[in-house]
DNA sequence: TTTTTTCTTTAGAATTATTCTAAACTGTTG
DNA sequence: CAACAGTTTAGAATAATTCTAAAGAAAAAA
């Protein structure tokens, strides 16, 4: 439909495609379509249910099962990192850099914090054949009294 | 049946019921049996079903129902502590002093990493309206290829 | 004590988020 | 454009958890 089109800044269909072919995945029209929401754009937070509703106001029509599939494709692939806040629910961050998180749990909402704004200092010995994947930092606010 | 009884160590039901009655419970036969596993020895991480099967083979019969409302009742008198480090079920902590987490995806086991091993600092500014609940530090370990 | 009230427990149904299945469909490659 | 491997999808299936409303037990009142 438009492969030379500017969303909001500079990224094209085109961008998004190569970025899904440069991790191993075709660039199929749902994909792009999730692609564009998720990529075009700020930083954002996200789940399975909301990137759901998204996509049917932008006027597509999608699988939930394709928006879990493509999830946890994307993370795998590297392009989302999954936080864990809730038990409840799995959210997904488009920012795969290193940092840490505010959860405001009265709105459900994440907040990024930079990785230099929280020193984890004297990480503890890892016990004997076990390598470190990753640390999360999770700061739990609520509304104040 | 034993209200003297020491199980082994000096904690007999006596002072379970004082501790229930203590956050506002009453000392029913079933939340003694629970925190009778719960708090007789080491800290313990534990998940509803974990619970409940552990209670099956102290040979006492109870739904898993009241294990959730047990559970959750617990956790707000702040006799335990919700971890969650996995979105597809809820970890229990006996242990509510401040501290950290190692997290063994593979075998969806926790670790404790006491409070003063993990320094997290400068933390930055929490948004207006809002108040720390508690910081969390969740780090991932995997085995090692 | 007995009675009454209030809190608990429970079995099973219901709910929620997520995953699975198998068939229809679409990029990609030759 | 044929043929294959990878994708999408609707709907069923699953897993963890919560709800319901009825029966049971602890605490308070009489």
């Amino acid at each position: 439909m438009n492969d030379m089109m500017n969303i909001d800044n500079g990224i094209t269909d085109k961008h998004l495609s190569d970025r899904l072919r440069a991790v191993g995945l075709r660039a199929t029209r749902p994909r792009l379509d999730l692609v564009r929401l998720l990529f075009t754009g700020e930083n954002r937070h996200l789940t399975a249910e909301s990137l759901h509703e998204e996509v049917q106001q932008a006027g597509h029509k999608m699988s939930l099962a394709t928006i879990y599939n493509s999830l946890h494709q994307f993370t795998e692939a590297g392009l989302l990192r999954q936080v864990v806040v809730d038990s409840t629910r799995s959210y997904f961050d488009t920012n795969t850099t290193d940092h840490h998180h505010f959860f405001v749990s009265d709105e459900n909402r994440l907040i990024d914090i930079p990785a230099e704004k929280v020193s984890v200092s004297d990480l503890p010995d890892v016990p004997a054949g076990l390598g470190i994947t990753g640390v999360d930092v999770i700061i739990r606010l609520h509304k104040k009294s």
